[in-house]
DNA sequence: TCTTTTCCATACAAAAATGTATAGCAGATG
DNA sequence: CATCTGCTATACATTTTTGTATGGAAAAGA
């Protein structure tokens, strides 16, 4: 079976008709039509129901989604790899990091790296979903827990400290809470879904409830952003809250939790310039974040 | 870049010549040729030098194989996918155990699977190298350490029991140790080659230095198979030796190992029938085998 | 309700990929 | 030393794949 066909099914599959894959993989319609048939023939099942409005996935053809993104994604990472092994540190990186570290910390090690390196390209990925580096999502990440695959080059750059924080305008006006069961009466800023994590964090700070919040959102940025406005009491990394001299610790004794952090990437990247060098600066770059 | 060159360059990598790969896709010499040199073309440098023998990989064509060999694994585990999703357990599984898992302990579940199951295939790879279920090198894997990778679905089925183990002959003509130390005037039958499992556990047990085993095999097999011809003293598990009472422990609190035992399947087949199908009997199967 | 837009399917022409045949070359073998 | 066998590279014919053009059908908008 060829491998071509599943690239058009794959592009089937994520765009929703015939005439949309076609667009976006610059062939036509007729041929991404003949892809799905030919799979459709060898497999002896029917992957897509035609509707004049595109083309809906069976269960059969959504249990093959993952295999064909898997191998998209590699492919991907073969022709960055392909395209840079020219002398000197060129090429693209993508680069895997969490949302808040990629605007807040991340940015500032690319641009040196950028003067350092003209002809590197990076794709930043700040998102709070966890890419997976041996499917190739992504060539380098950032990540708040120990790597548990193996065949990864891991550094580990030390502690990352959570702390309560908010503007001294806010502690100003409201005053400073003296014991965490006055928080109650403070406006408290805090995530909206509820997830592993966040159900780990309230065992062992019941307060932090998400009933308790009365300011809600699932991005760490907009979080941070509400914090630094004076918004209200919230949570975020202790050597961001240091750059700006007006945000004042609440509670230092009462509320800390430190983050892991490790700086991945895969093993097979080990001799690769590019790579290696995106590395060594984001290690410097958190290394430098962390003892701020 | 068409994913259909990718398949004619790793052949070519595998093969070692033009020809070769050729024959083993179905096609013909100039095609594969043809393929390597758009690759080449696209990718601005040559990946094989051309020899009247074949063609040998360059620097710049070993670097991409991991990642064609990874979309290889994950296209056959597709079509194993697609070709078993009639109704009823049937299709291709392809089972990872450990070597002597897979020639003394997992046949027998087979065949009982093939009886129940009789359109189900199964492929069963015997070797101790650790297969990588992220990419599909196999769809299940029998492994003595915990997982550590996520999305798994992994069923822990106890603690397998390595002890030291003679022929009652062997022990009738040599006489049975009664200490650790005494083992040196024996037989010892052990690993040839370094491994980190094996210096962790001559940490523990000094007596079991390379220099000191007079049988040395890389097979657990082929050690096991020494075991029994009465050729000395090594280690089995118990519950394999307990199936041959001419088989006698040695120093029994002396020397005892317990490895975790898992049961492995990636997360994307927990709902696939033939995956579930083989996994609950290997389940079972080791379980039957460490009770035993 | 009619028009417009989007979609898929099909027939036919054009383009691209493949296969065939062959030449040339190096090493193995008698 | 000649022969044989493996390999790659190239020219040419063929097949396969792709693109173009068009028809029909369903949904969205006037």
């Amino acid at each position: 079976m060829g491998w071509e066909y599943y690239r058009s099914f794959l592009a089937v599959l994520t765009e929703g008709s015939l005439s949309a894959a076609a667009r976006k993989m610059g062939i036509t319609q007729p041929t991404v039509g003949r892809h799905v048939s030919a799979l459709e023939a060898a497999f002896k099942q029917v992957l897509f129901t035609r509707t004049p409005s595109g083309l809906v996935p069976t269960d059969a053809a959504n249990a093959l989604k993952g295999y064909v993104e898997s191998m998209q994604s590699t492919a991907a990472a073969l022709e960055r790899e392909a395209l840079s092994q020219e002398q000197g540190v060129q090429g693209t990186v993508r680069v895997s990091t969490s949302e808040v570290i990629g605007v807040e910390v991340v940015p500032r090690a690319l641009a040196r790296l950028r003067r350092e390196h003209p002809s590197l390209k990076v794709e930043l990925m700040a998102t709070n979903r966890v890419q997976d580096l041996l499917r190739r999502e992504a060539d380098i990440a950032i990540r708040m827990s120990p790597p548990r695959q193996e065949a990864l080059v891991a550094r580990k750059v030390g502690h990352v400290e959570l702390g309560l924080f908010a503007h001294a305008d806010y502690l100003a006006e409201r005053g400073m809470p003296a014991a965490i069961t006055e928080l109650e009466t403070h406006a408290l800023i805090g995530f909206d879904e509820e997830t592993p994590f966040l159900r780990a964090a309230r065992a062992k700070f019941p307060v932090w409830s998400r009933d308790a919040l009365t300011l809600r959102s699932d991005s760490d940025v907009a979080q941070l952003a509400m914090i630094r406005a004076g918004c209200g009491i919230g949570i975020c990394q202790s050597a961001l809250a240091r750059r700006d001299e007006r945000l004042v610790r609440v509670l230092p004794d009462a509320f800390s939790f430190l983050l892991e952090t490790w700086v991945t990437m895969h093993g097979d990247l080990r001799g690769s310039r590019r790579c290696r060098a995106v590395f060594d600066a984001l290690v410097k770059c958190m290394q430098d974040h962390i003892d701020a």
